[in-house]
DNA sequence: TCAGTATATAACTATATACTTATATAAACA
DNA sequence: TGTTTATATAAGTATATAGTTATATACTGA
């Protein structure tokens, strides 16, 4: 297989990848900072398992890492991705989430440590 | 519903889109040129029906527009996409099938006209 | 008007995907 | 050690998607 066609996968999978509004959002959350599952689970109003699938796709995609600590699992951005560079630009395409962000901390529902 | 939740919409929409491989070559094929269905049947080596249903796909997302002169129908990007920039952007990360469509117009395939 | 060519659409099928519920694993802590 | 909390995984189901074959539409030129 020639360079070209598994860059063209590459790329096609992570646009497929991206291309559920969960795990765009999912991206958006993560772009400055790591967020636990359980916060993920809060914002999104849905059940663990099903952002458990999501993350996990994204992680074994590459462009997703985590962290472990104590009871929890962060989630972050994988700088070393070699999608890392599409990733950032296709992710200032997509809406700030602050305001539903701001919603949530107001509640004291993002605070896992 | 909120601009913020339209966008979002848009640009997922807009990803899963070109997360199909065909599609997203179809899409840097026309980065430059138009194309005619015909070409890009050759190109893919598919049927023609499979060729149209992706057209039809990108059309109604309004990522491309048709021209139709005498028995062919010409696709080209649609600059005035809501999306423009992002699919610009976006397909600035598709290697370039140059040597393919060599091949192709070397045994003399691509000519509609 | 008829035959040929280019393209679109419809119907069907096979596969992929996302979600749900139930259960397993792992860490914390009493 | 037993319970609670956080997360992952498995199995099942419903929907979405891409491709195929068959057919329809539209244009061209004799």
């Amino acid at each position: 297989m020639s360079f070209d066609l598994k860059e063209l996968d590459e790329v096609s999978q992570t646009l497929k990848l991206l291309g559920d509004k969960t795990r765009l959002t999912i991206m958006k959350l993560l772009e400055n900072q790591e967020r636990c599952v359980c916060e993920l689970v809060e914002f999104f109003k849905t059940s663990q398992p099903s952002i458990s699938q999501h993350l996990r796709k994204l992680k074994d995609a590459g462009l997703v890492k985590e962290n472990r600590r104590g009871q929890w699992i962060f989630y972050s951005v994988n700088p070393s991705s070699a999608q890392y560079e599409l990733i950032q630009k296709l992710i200032a395409f997509v809406p700030s989430q602050d305001h539903a962000l701001e919603e949530l901390s107001k509640k004291g529902v993002i605070s896992c440590e």
